[in-house]
DNA sequence: TAAATTTACTTTGCGTGCAAAACAATAGAC
DNA sequence: GTCTATTGTTTTGCACGCAAAGTAAATTTA
């Protein structure tokens, strides 16, 4: 191997590529007992925070890509989990909007980050936050 | 918000989600020079460390889905990167051995690394090597 | 050695990430 | 007030990631 620097051993992104398909993978069983894949798990955990926010809203804070949104919004209208509602002050706009089978599953979804976290026990607390922090870095780095 | 467990800011995962996005995009320019996309990146990678393996020990090492990989592979071939042949011992498996464009082309990637490192300055040597230890972790965890 | 199991790989169908193009509605420039 | 640029969203085409089913070849079992 004439350059090290192409190991893949030696590779962050190829760290994160595994991590990030590994996480997804973990919350499989139990997004799947909610009929949800992992971007509309994302999707909800944004709006159980603010409800009734434009699209734009939505991509900017879930960072979901917008061609794939527009999908994703179509396939939990069909669950009945949200609406997607006219903005009448700016017809551009569209906001989206809790149905009640979407307000109540957040009380289901509430054991989920524990059940997660179970699954990486030799991460510590403040092994957690350390990486945390480091991957806002590299976001806002990358952003 | 009844459960800041579901908070976005507090979602370890979403970071990863973030993060790994990121990256890949990061290398884009890089790799389309090459005319290569990330996981086809990833192939080559395994491959300048070994050559004329089998499928089974690409997908071990690089973490890719295996249906995905075959239809790599088969794009990997159409572009003379590599060939993919039988195994006389063992007619199940089925050997990956890089063609003289492929061996050719880590000449131009082996700039590739420190093109992306330049993209997240926030990130010292050190705290590079804290991420990769956390990943590793995780992914330990959780394989 | 015939049958059952396992291994290695491929195929299929779906959901998503991404770039680029298309579109409608608004805002700005003049 | 029209023309242009911008904003918000959708559409399209391609590349994966993933689960599950399918296929062929080797191995195990009896």
């Amino acid at each position: 191997m004439k350059y090290p620097q192409l190991k893949l051993d030696n590779q962050l992104c190829h760290r994160l590529y595994m991590a990030s398909n590994s996480v997804v993978r973990a919350y499989r069983d139990a997004l799947n007992a909610l009929e949800l894949t992992y971007p509309q798990y994302v999707v909800m955990m944004a709006l159980w925070e603010e409800d009734e926010v434009t699209i734009a809203q939505l991509l900017q804070k879930t960072a979901i890509d917008g061609g794939a949104m527009t999908q994703i919004l179509k396939k939990m209208t069909d669950k009945q989990l949200l609406m997607v509602i006219k903005d009448d002050n700016d017809k551009r706009k569209k906001l989206v909007k809790l149905q009640s089978h979407g307000v109540k599953m957040q009380f289901q979804a509430a054991a989920i980050p524990q059940q997660i976290r179970c699954q990486f026990p030799s991460i510590n607390e403040q092994e957690a936050m350390q990486l945390i922090s480091l991957l806002d870095k590299l976001n806002t780095d990358l952003s």
